[in-house]
DNA sequence: CCGCGGAGTGTTTTT
DNA sequence: CACTCCGCGG
């Protein structure tokens, strides 16, 4: 995939330079779209280290593992030491934070991540066994109730705050999930379990520990924290306290490119920083690198029509005008996908490779008419965002056995392996999971009676599968012999997912720490792909699209419902989000740029049929180049004003001229 | 107590 | 349209 380093930027302009040199002392960089901030935090990383600072002393926050690990690679070409410079998420580091002092914290036992599916899967099992949703059907489902109680962390909010604020129509459960959320809290505390939550809210409780402070603070004199508008609350403080001591942090963050607030993202954070640290140096990055002026015209339109926020403009430094990006409107997702994919092949043969193009959306499920089209036609493309590697059944079905053997108090792994023993549903998984909890792995024969025989089976690969000197792709190994069986009797796709597992596997020999592996897997899923598809096109949703780039770019589904969606009508807020999520899909573009339109004939009683709100506003709307390829409308058009032809055909090389 | 089949429901974005 | 929940037959 391509970056913004890829934009030709031949030197540091001066405000980019006095961001690299400002290294004493708290520093605020607002950095628009292709502004060169990669870069900058490149450079500083080597002007740090070519002060003679210690890499190890200097800590890099990121909001992916990717990003950080993007910026240190290119430092490190110039100067290997920058590889030895510590970066990552804020919750990797938060785990490893808590790993380290988890005596302090009342841990005894070994710990184990929870990722979002665990911790639903786990609030289900409580609500059940407390009976708590007995006989009403109105009662919330675990997705919602996760997404109260981790709200409630994130924003800083109490269970009535969070429900009054937004989801008035459970008020009548408040009470019951507040039993909930103690009830969870106590089930994790004695299983060693953390959820994404916990991980930031028991790092801050940690950092606010004088002494912890003062041991965590002088390991990194030197902090830096990118994406900084999408920090929560937990995440600003970690910060804060990381770097209180000595005051030597620099945030780098777009109010304007906001787009996480829907996990409790502050981008308060970013106006309050000089009030933070009192004596901060404010650089503005407003040159922007990347785009032709025909999209950035697009872009400062948008900014425009955004209420509230910073006044800024996007100035080019290209110099080059480039073409208006076009408005294409279709009469159905087929359409719109057939048009895409010709088009992008047309650039292809005029010199854009495949790699050098994306396609953006919002939500995952707008791109399947296109990913349908781009197969038949034997166009190579990968999906980033939606479904994601680690979330599929056969992936937590194998780690689920390796969570057993690094933490036989993991609940939820017993049950899910158990539970794909024929013969064994709820009762007979509960009654196991009992009885290993308090005998451990000694079963008696008189006890094995009791179960079905494959429950024998799945104690005996674990028990070869034990040992603590065993490298963590052995284990995999032994544990994947057994599973097979159980694959192929699931799963009628199975010899892909057997391949799924075959990579999962490589992953695992890159560890030789079990632990290391597994809570790696929940926080910072391994790339899936270690041999990237080569010159493949890119297809991603909008949010994981932040921070790249592409000579062109195409947005999916600019439909209200769609962008915004349908889900923020009714908050003013939420709008607000989806209108810096367009902000940032139009600002990936280097050349080219088009956006598309289809009706959406919704199944049920929802069809969406109107333009996004957001491409009406009149300034927006005339920095685009609108165009009728709807074969429908054509038809339509031909019937009612003879004399028109309309549309001539589908002729693709036509269409774009 | 398990597992299958039918009915009903609500649908985004991610560490 | 995919997933969850419920009820019934084995």
């Amino acid at each position: 995939m391509n970056d913004s380093e890829s934009t030709a930027q031949p030197y540091l302009n001066e405000q980019q330079w006095k961001a690299v040199r400002t290294t004493e002392g708290p520093l605020l960089v607002i950095a628009g779209p292709g502004s060169g901030k990669t870069r900058v935090i490149e450079y500083r990383v080597l002007h740090l280290i070519g002060q003679g600072i210690a890499p190890k002393q200097i800590l890099l926050l990121t909001f992916t593992r990717k990003a950080a690990q993007e910026m240190l690679s290119r430092a490190a070409a110039h100067d290997e030491r920058a590889s030895h410079v510590h970066g990552g998420t804020f919750h990797s580091f938060a785990y490893k934070l808590v790993n380290e002092f988890k005596e302090r914290l009342g841990f005894s036992g070994s710990l184990t991540v929870l990722d979002e599916k665990d911790a639903e899967e786990a609030l289900q099992k409580l609500v059940g066994r407390l009976g708590l949703g007995d006989g009403d059907t109105a009662f919330p489902k675990k997705h919602t109730l996760r997404a109260i109680l981790s709200e409630t962390i994130n924003k800083d909010k109490t269970i009535t705050e969070v429900i009054e604020y937004s989801y008035e129509h459970l008020l009548s459960h408040t009470k019951t999930i507040e039993r909930l959320e103690e009830a969870y809290a106590v089930y994790k505390r004695e299983a060693g379990y953390l959820d994404f939550d916990d991980l930031l809210r028991l790092a801050v409780q940690l950092l606010r520990d004088e002494e912890v402070a003062r041991m965590v603070g002088s390991r990194y004199r030197y902090v830096m924290v990118d994406e900084y508008q999408d920090t929560n609350r937990l995440q600003g403080e970690i910060a804060y306290l990381l770097a209180r001591a000595h005051g030597n942090i620099m945030v780098v963050g777009d109010d304007a490119q906001s787009i996480y607030g829907f996990r409790g993202a502050y981008h308060e954070n970013i106006m309050q920083f000089p009030k933070l640290f009192p004596g901060c140096v404010t650089v503005l990055l407003e040159k922007n690198y990347r785009s032709v002026q025909a999209v950035l015209n697009l872009g400062n339109a948008i900014l425009e029509t955004m209420p509230k926020k910073f006044k800024k403009t996007l100035v080019a430094a290209r110099g080059e005008t480039g073409v208006k990006p076009q408005m294409a409107y279709f009469g159905d997702a087929e359409e719109e996908a057939h048009w895409i994919r010709s088009r992008i092949q047309y650039l292809e043969k005029k010199g854009t490779p495949l790699s050098r193009q994306a396609v953006l959306f919002r939500s995952s499920y707008i791109s399947i008419p296109l990913q349908a089209e781009l197969t038949k036609q034997g166009v190579p493309y990968e999906v980033f965002g939606g479904l994601k590697f680690y979330e599929m059944a056969h992936v937590k079905d194998m780690l689920s056995y390796l969570k057993i053997l690094a933490n036989d108090k993991d609940e939820l792994s017993w049950n899910r392996i158990l539970l794909l023993i024929p013969g064994v549903g709820p009762k007979t998984a509960d009654a196991v999971w009992n009885y290993v909890k308090i005998n451990g792995g000694a079963v008696s024969d008189s006890e094995w009676k009791k179960y079905p025989d494959g429950v024998r089976a799945l104690f005996e690969a674990l028990y070869s599968a034990e040992g603590e000197s065993k490298a963590p792709q052995d284990r995999f190994d032994t544990l994947l012999a057994y599973y097979v069986p159980v694959l192929k009797q699931k799963f009628d796709d199975w010899p892909s997912r057997r391949n799924d597992l075959e990579i999962l596997r490589e992953v695992a020999g890159y560890y030789d720490n079990l632990q290391l592996f597994l809570s790696d897997c929940a926080i910072e899923p391994p790339e899936r792909r270690q041999k990237r598809k080569e010159g493949a096109l890119t297809l991603s949703t909008i949010h994981s699209a932040k921070g790249l780039e592409w000579d062109s770019v195409y947005l999916l589904g600019a439909i209200d419902g769609v962008l915004p969606s349908k889900m923020a009508f009714d908050s003013e807020e939420e709008l607000e989000e989806e209108q810096r999520l367009l902000y940032v899909a139009v600002t990936r573009a280097k050349n080219d740029l088009a956006l598309s339109f289809h009706l959406e004939s919704g199944h049920g009683s929802f069809s969406l049929h109107r333009l996004s709100r957001f491409l009406e506003e009149k300034e927006v709307f005339a920095a685009l180049e609108h165009k009728d390829y709807s074969e429908r409308r054509a038809r339509e058009r031909a019937v009612w004003d003879e004399g028109t032809d309309g549309i001539d055909d589908n002729e693709e090389e036509i269409e774009y001229e």
